[in-house]
DNA sequence: ACAGACCGCGCC
DNA sequence: AAAGGGCGCGGTCTGT
């Protein structure tokens, strides 16, 4: 067990204080004070190693990069898991608001966002800790994480959320570095994609030319009339003066429409949409400088996915990834685990026949050969069905298939559906926990419960209300495989950015570090020396986030991994 | 003028 | 019989 160290900023200057704590959270030690918070922690980082506790990795580690710091309590990211676990959901996540409700005073309402100026980034805010006035920020830290370490202790499997506490909190660590690092991004190479796409580069706020030529011939194509490609309502009625009625503007119905304006208005949308939301409006707000910056947001999704803020960090369109490139003498190891949301599924229920085919290679092949007379497709899309609970169209049979093939897997998820329709919650692997039903749902299954019989467009209240239980089911049913994947994947994230920190540095002082992570995939950026040895530590990485997440089990969770100078030739 | 709902699409 | 999970973003449209 690592030391801890529970440590606060002061609100301004660079010192700062600090109290060790033995591993229940007691002081093992008086308080102390730093007149150089940085110089005290590289100096334990490179005595101990101890796993600092803190309030906020947001707030107080962005101040120490680049010193790494190996390990850390995030008391914000720790305190809504284990609320969440026992049964208390939507609180602020706040230092002050753990204390307050430590201490049994009004917890105070979270404005983490809503104060801070918009012209700097969240993450380098002063430290918001929400404490009352006078209360000293040291004990505040101490005393919380010691009610933490209690409440894991008693949680329903105290190693696992111990395990999510140190996943979580490592995760803020990778996601501060990330962002300290960024992703590196070629202007001029993404200049040139969009001048491909787009025509030469306009003037702000005037549309590309090739954009423009477009929206001409989508124009002439309907009579000539003046015409906005943007507004649905205008495509709608476009159409429907030609002759078709459609019911929405998606891709996949215009793909359907014999009219010359349907290819040219996919072709509008496909330019539209990168020139909005990839173009150079957004290579000035999130790419300069040759890196692409992006703020994570850890623990964002309620599955224990990240979500980003700004910068679409987790949506960069395929079609640009020739912009990230290496910098000269460096490559990118890219890696993704390959099926990982059904491997997790075999791993989560037992399912000996679903183990077997998650011990391949390739799942879906395995899959294939034991239930769907070697039809690879049918036994993606069945089992894509069972994990998000679709079961319109051709999928129904598969189920069917699936559910006489892997009972124990198939059970599971529906066991996972019908607590998310009775309203109960369902848990991740290592415990994280789903929200409760919202106060409309339950409104509803009381209604529909009520059999009372309001009708309106939307169908009488039962049925509202049964839609509402499916859908809820559909998400509990997702959640316990979404989530628990997550798990795996801040493991991995743990396990991957301590073995790089042994890796170099070369003799410029260049090492590997992460500089891209999304959901089931990472990007580390590595002086070319070591590309090797990074892909091997992202494998070796990979193995033991399986073990420590699920134990003994004969899944594999294979993360493949490609030493490329761009992102592009990685698939 | 602004806020929030809705749409549709990018990613997993 | 039918029933598709999770996000962020920028666009229009609607209500105030």
């Amino acid at each position: 067990m690592a030391t801890r160290i529970a440590l606060v900023a002061d609100p301004d200057g660079p010192g700062g204080r600090f109290q060790r704590l033995a591993d229940d959270g007691s002081p093992a030690g008086p308080p102390e004070r730093t007149a150089d918070l940085a110089a005290s922690v590289a100096a334990a980082e490179a005595r101990e190693r101890p796993r600092w506790v803190w309030a906020s990795t947001d707030a107080l580690y962005p101040r120490l990069l680049p010193l790494r710091a190996a390990r850390c309590h995030d008391l914000a990211l720790v305190e809504p898991l284990l609320l969440a676990h026992e049964g208390h959901y939507g609180h602020p996540r706040s230092l002050g608001a753990a204390w307050a409700r430590l201490h049994g005073l009004a917890v105070p309402e979270d404005r983490r966002e809503s104060a801070l100026p918009d012209d700097q980034p969240t993450l380098f805010q002063p430290d918001r800790l929400q404490l009352p006035a006078g209360t000293d920020p040291l004990r505040a830290v101490v005393e919380v994480h010691a009610d933490q370490q209690r409440r894991i202790a008693a949680a329903e499997h105290p190693d696992r959320m111990r395990l999510l506490a140190a996943a979580e909190s490592a995760g803020a660590l990778a996601a501060a570095e990330m962002a300290y690092e960024g992703l590196p991004w070629r202007a001029d190479v993404h200049d040139e994609l969009l001048t491909g796409l787009l025509g030469p580069r306009p003037p702000a706020g005037v549309q590309p030319q090739l954009l423009a030529e477009v929206a001409a011939e989508l124009q002439q194509a309907f009579g000539g009339r003046p015409f906005n490609p943007d507004s649905h309502v205008q495509v709608l009625r476009a159409f429907a003066e030609q002759g078709f009625s459609l019911p929405s503007t998606r891709s996949w119905v215009l793909q359907q429409v014999d009219h010359p304006a349907a290819a040219l208005m996919l072709r509008y949308k496909e330019l539209s949409r990168i020139h909005t939301a990839h173009g150079w409006a957004w290579q000035e707000s999130w790419a300069r400088g040759g890196r692409f910056r992006p703020e994570y947001v850890v623990g964002g999704v309620v599955s224990g996915r990240w979500a980003s803020r700004g910068g679409g960090a987790l949506q960069i369109p395929r079609m640009l990834r020739g912009a990230v490139v290496a910098d000269p003498g460096w490559s990118l190891v890219v890696a993704d685990a390959a099926q990982l949301e059904p491997r997790v599924l075999a791993a989560l229920s037992g399912d000996a026949g679903l183990a077997r085919a998650a011990a391949q290679g390739d799942l879906y092949e395995a899959l294939a050969a034991l239930a769907f007379g070697g039809d690879r497709a049918r036994a993606k899309l069945g089992m894509l069905g069972a994990m998000y609970g679709q079961t319109s169209g051709e999928v129904g049979p598969l189920l069917a298939v699936l559910r006489r093939r892997f009972p124990t897997a198939m059970a599971y998820v529906e066991a996972a559906a019908r607590t998310g329709e009775e309203g109960g919650v369902v848990r991740s692997h290592l415990g994280r926990t789903c929200p409760p039903p919202s106060a409309g749902w339950q409104d509803l299954a009381g209604a529909g419960a009520a059999g009372a019989g309001a009708e309106d467009d939307g169908g009488s209240d039962g049925d509202r209300a049964v839609r509402a239980a499916r859908a809820r089911g559909r998400f509990t049913r997702n959640f316990v495989i979404q989530a628990s994947a997550a798990d795996w994947a801040l493991a991995l994230l743990a396990a991957l950015r301590r073995r790089l920190a042994e890796i170099g540095p070369d003799a410029t002082g260049g090492r590997p570090h992460l500089v891209f992570f999304q959901h089931d995939e990472v990007v580390v950026h590595v002086p070319t020396q070591y590309a090797d040895a990074a892909a091997a530590a992202v494998a070796e990485a990979g193995e033991e986030a399986r073990h420590l997440v699920f134990g003994a089990t004969p899944v594999r969770m294979p993360l493949e991994a490609h030493v490329v100078e761009c992102y592009a030739d990685a698939k």
